[in-house]
DNA sequence: TCTGGGGTCCTAGGACCC
DNA sequence: TCTGGGGTCCTAGGACCC
């Protein structure tokens, strides 16, 4: 049987942990990060009852000593890179998951980093003297049980489940510990009597099957049975940017959503450029008084970068949603950009005046369009200019004075 | 427990093309 | 010329994760 080289390891308490090492002041203390909700909480404050999502209100009246902070974004993203560093360091294979946790899978490294047990041991002594932050480490044959390691060996510690002890280590715990059992699913296989992983391992599969369909029973007897095909593998490029925020009570006018709909696009076309990405599909979600939610999508011919172009499309697509908009209350909005292209080809939009004009003025809108890329992304970034036919897609034949060598 | 903000993946129908 | 199948893209919604 293969040996456990796979590592699952996962900050504690992320965001409370930088703001105990920053702040001398509040270690050893309940720290509560975020104000209206609570968005993350030391061991300290776990241990009388806060936990995510709780309201403020809430927090502050179970646990009145409590410290809040606002969380700082930058500093938590600072030091996640600082310790995918040292993921990095420690083996060849690196998956990120989060700004907090990843998988690394030693397979190969005993004879010059020693067993994965040590090299786990290693990377948790490098992240607290390098990082000043505690974090946990779980070891096993695949990424599935090294993640439940990792959560059962929290706070700061390390566990390895050797391959002749995991069907002991996997059955006594609830379904809920499975990856892809939320709440629904718990509650259908709940009314089927199956509370445990051993009790959901020796289901049947046809029986499994009606209740959550073919793919997803296929999915729950492998892990439940310590079978997870899944490698390790880099993560690929992320997939799309968004950024929502509720209203204020009872601050809905048809000014207040279009201004908090600018700051949005503002916010997510910033940080789209900032990753040297463009979009081509503008998507908003909406919630509403009732906690319905409701999601409008459109795909542009090309991808841009630009916050006019973004802006334009989620104000047709909120002209859209006006009718449900006037009928219930929106209390949320979130943009998000998707389809994300590299944003080495940049591609615009310009007037050519009439199709019996063409010719001569097409030569004029592509000078029009040189300039403006060169003034927005400065000399020596053009390689090549040419025209495409937003309708239909197409590059039209390249024109006389632009430079095909590249 | 009445709800933050950031994401991923899956399903399913319809449009459209060959 | 009312009829098949396959593939891709778009859109909406839902479940789930940290």
């Amino acid at each position: 049987m293969t040996a456990a080289s796979i590592l699952h390891a996962d900050l504690d308490a992320f965001y409370a942990s930088v703001e105990q090492r920053d702040n001398p002041k509040l270690r050893g203390r309940p720290v509560i990060v975020g104000s209206g909700v609570v968005l993350a909480s030391s061991y300290e404050a776990r241990a009388v009852g806060i936990y995510t999502t709780m309201s403020g209100r809430d927090a502050r009246r179970i646990c009145p000593e409590a410290v809040f902070v606002s969380p700082r974004m930058e500093a938590y993203s600072e030091s996640s890179k600082a310790v995918y560093e040292i993921f990095n360091d420690t083996a060849p294979v690196v998956e990120g998951i989060s700004i907090d946790e990843a998988f690394l899978d030693v397979t190969g490294m005993e004879h010059i980093a020693g067993s994965p047990a040590e090299i786990a041991a290693g990377l948790r002594r490098r992240v607290l003297e390098e990082a000043k932050l505690p974090i946990s480490v779980g070891v096993a044959r695949t990424k599935f049980l090294a993640k439940v390691a990792s959560g059962a060996a929290k706070p700061d510690g390390l566990l390895v489940v050797e391959p002749d002890a995991e069907v002991d280590f996997l059955h006594p715990l609830p379904i809920q510990a499975l990856w892809g059992v939320g709440k629904v699913t718990t509650r259908k296989l709940n009314e089927m009597g199956i509370r445990k992983v051993g009790d959901l391992a020796s289901t049947s599969r046809v029986i499994l099957a009606s209740a959550v369909g073919e793919s997803s029973a296929d999915h729950l007897l492998d892990l439940a049975n310590g079978r997870d095909p899944r490698r390790v593998k880099p993560r690929e490029r992320r997939k799309s940017i968004g950024a929502q925020s509720a209203f204020p009570r009872g601050s809905r006018s048809g000014d207040q959503i279009d201004s908090l709909a600018a700051a949005l696009v503002d916010r997510t076309s910033k940080r789209l450029r900032e990753a040297g990405r463009a979009c081509r599909t503008v998507t908003i979600s909406m919630r509403f008084g009732d906690f319905s939610r409701s999601t409008r999508a459109h795909s542009l011919p090309f991808p841009t970068d630009s916050t006019e172009s973004i802006l334009a499309a989620v104000r047709d697509l909120i002209d859209q949603s006006r009718p449900r908009i006037e009928e219930k209350e929106l209390t949320l909005i979130g943009v998000s950009l998707g389809n994300l292209a590299r944003a080495d080809t940049v591609q615009m939009e310009l007037p050519i005046g009439e199709q019996e004009e063409r010719g001569g003025r097409d030569q004029a809108a592509l000078d029009q369009a040189v300039d403006v890329v060169r003034s927005r992304f400065g000399d020596g970034v053009i390689k090549r200019a040419s025209m495409i036919d937003a309708d239909q897609g197409v590059p039209v034949p390249t024109l006389p004075d632009s430079d095909n060598s590249a």
